[in-house]
Formats: structure tokens, sequence, C-alpha cells
DNA sequence: TCAGATCGATAACATATGTTATCAAGTTTA
DNA sequence: TAAACTTGATAACATATGTTATCGATCTGA
């Protein structure tokens, strides 16, 4: 949310620079966990290099639901607004440099911002694209087939397919590992024809 | 989100109530259109009596991707906010009674609300519970079988398979009406054991 | 640098799901 | 009230997808 509110409304940007130095960094390896699934989420996370995975264990295997790169920010928002454990583990994909900063910050943050005028039509701006963001997850489940799907992540969000291991990609796409492998050499087979 | 508001914070209702002369009523048949695709959202919509659906046309083909039943409010939220055309046609499934807040009103509404103590913490857990509630529409797609999808709709929401024509819940659980009518017929199966 | 993990492709088979067609029982409407 | 539409079940067949197993290519940590 934050992460959206800078890149969208820069003119907030004077506000989330006096915060800073409340940031802790770290630099980690791959599959480090940043937040664990039945807890509480304490920071909000930004990425400066690297990239992350949200994903919820079911019956013992991973499903993973959203990935995260360079630049942008994520917090389990239902869990740090709402105070409740999250749902969803949080974890590096790539050796990763990460920015933390504790969640007293960021409300005390939030509290600024209100001061600024038109920020409760930010809030919603944010909020309505964010949740139109989600219910296009979904309805992609609806109407698209899983090589469609995948076939709109390669156009729309390359940058997955290049970094993301492909069993991940599976998950998020609700196929099998071995299906997606399919996918993709029946599109390679189809390119093959020029 | 309105009718988020009123119903988790009571202490709003009196903001809302002054609102009730601005409504119109509208007493209308099964198949009638509030909002169609395409067009940008107009009024704040509240069910009396009856229910809606929220679907969209894909090659022809209806795609309905959520439903609402008496007492609960609903705007196409992104087309209201961020004043771009309605992903969704919304129509009503059954002959209903609804009210319509233009929007100018709605808007109004909302800045009256801001004045309250406490409105951007209201504001902010709506927000993310709503967003929780599309995730998990959106990660059931991820974890579950169309039979546990079914399932869990029968036991969560069981005045949703009891109201609506089956061929719109085949839509939303994202399967063909055949299969649909199978899954029934397989559970149904199920039970004949005692 | 080597042993074990990770990652991805593919085959063979089983199961799930879509498509089309048909029938029957309501409902709605002219 | 008859004709047209809506709704839902089912069969037969085609296609999509899951599961398990195997192989090879990297990658990674002691």
């Amino acid at each position: 949310m934050l992460f959206h509110f800078r890149t969208k409304f820069p003119q907030l940007n004077a506000y989330w620079e006096r915060y800073l130095e409340f940031q802790k960094r770290l630099d980690i390896p791959a599959k480090t966990t940043l937040l664990e699934e039945g807890k509480k989420s304490l920071n909000y996370i930004f990425i400066e290099r690297g990239c992350v995975r949200s994903f919820f264990n079911n019956n013992g295997e991973d499903k993973t639901v959203q990935f995260f790169f360079e630049n942008e920010g994520l917090a389990s928002f239902d869990s740090f607004v709402n105070d409740v454990p999250s749902q969803f583990t949080i974890e590096t994909i790539e050796p990763s440099i990460v920015y933390l900063l504790p969640k007293k910050y960021v409300t005390q943050l939030m509290e600024e911002l209100s001061a600024e005028p038109d920020f409760l039509k930010m809030i919603l701006q944010i909020a309505a694209q964010r949740q139109t963001h989600y219910i296009n997850e979904f309805v992609s489940f609806i109407r698209d087939t899983p090589e469609q799907r995948y076939e709109k992540l390669l156009k729309d969000r390359p940058h997955i397919v290049q970094r993301v291991p492909q069993h991940y990609i599976a998950a998020y796409l609700g196929v099998s590992t071995v299906h997606l492998s399919r996918i993709k050499s029946k599109l390679a087979k189809g390119k093959d024809h020029f």
C-alpha cells in the first residue's frame, strides 16, 4: 500500500523519506522466510534487490499466490491492518536486499499522511485498484484456460517467467508442474511454424 | 463499501440515515439490468428484497462472478471510485426491490464521514477485509477442486445454491453446467450410504 | 569438488472436465 | 392455454489435466 502511495502520488514522497532511518536493511540468501503463515505481520517489507513470493501450505504442498520484485513493497495487508495471523508465508526466491519498517512506524506514517488534503481520495483510489487487481486474478480462473493464463503472464509480466522457478509458477496458475511443462512445449511447437 | 461501514460501525448509521431521502426505490422484475458492462457506475445499489448478480460477457457467454442478497449494498467499486467503465454488468436474478443512491451523494456522504474520528482506521479495515475476500476467492481456485469449491459454497453460503439458477453457479465455480450437474449427482450418491 | 538437492522435460496411464445432443419438467408470455 | 423459453439431468465422446516415474542438467553447500 505504501509502495502504491509513493509511486502514484509523488507528492507524498517527503513523508516517506522521513521514515527511511527507521528501516532495517537485510541482505539475505534465497529461501529466507520474512513472515510465517499463522504469525502476525510486524513489518512493511520493501524490496531493493531480488524477489520474493507469498505462499501457503496445503496438505504439505506449497501453493504460491503472488510474486514481488525490485522496488515493490508488501505486507500481509489484512494481517497488518486487522491484526490477525497472516494466511501466507513470505520468503525470498533469489538472494535479496530488503528493508523492514516496523508496523509502529507505518501506523505513525499513515496518521501523518491523513493530514494531507485528498488523502481519503487517494486511499479509496488505491484500495479500489488493489481490489480490482485481485478480482482480475480471480476472474481469470473463470474466464481463461491455464494455457491462456500462462500466455497472459508471459505477455504482461514476462519477468516472472524469466526469474521464478517453474513449479512456483505452476502453482500460481493452478496447474501441476507437468502440465505447465506441457503448455510450454505446446506453445514452443506453435512458434516453430515460422 | 457503505454497506460494510454501516454494519461494522453502527456509530455511522446516523450519517447514513440523513441520505435515505435521496435514494430512489425501484421495484423491478428478474433479469433487469442495473449497470451495464462498459458504462460508468452512477449509483450505489442497496438490495431490500431479491437478489442480483454481477457478470461479464466472454465471447458471447455470460460469466457470473458474484451474487448479492437482501440487505447488501454494492457498486462497481473501481468504476465508482476511479471513474472508469465497469468491467461487469449488474442484473437482478429474482424480482427485486432496490434503492439507488446517486454517486454525487455517496461522495458527499464519504466527505462527511471523514470527519469522524478513526475514519481512516475504518476505511483501512474494510478495504483489507474486502481485499482478503477476493484473495480468498482467487486462492480457492489454486487450492481446491471444483467439487471442493461447490461443497464450500453449499456449507458457507447455502442461500446461493438455493436461490440462484445452476448455470450461474457453474460459471462462478469455473466449470460447465454439465459438470456441476455431475458434481451434484456424485455428492448425492455419497449421501445415499446413510 | 563431490554428493545431494533442485529444476525441468517427457512418457504412460488414470481421472477430470468440456462439448454436443437429447429429454423432461417447469415457467413465462402472448 | 399453447408455444416458447428456462432449467436441469444424463449419455457419449473428445480433450485437458493430474499422477507417478524416469532422466538429465544445473545448482549448492560441506
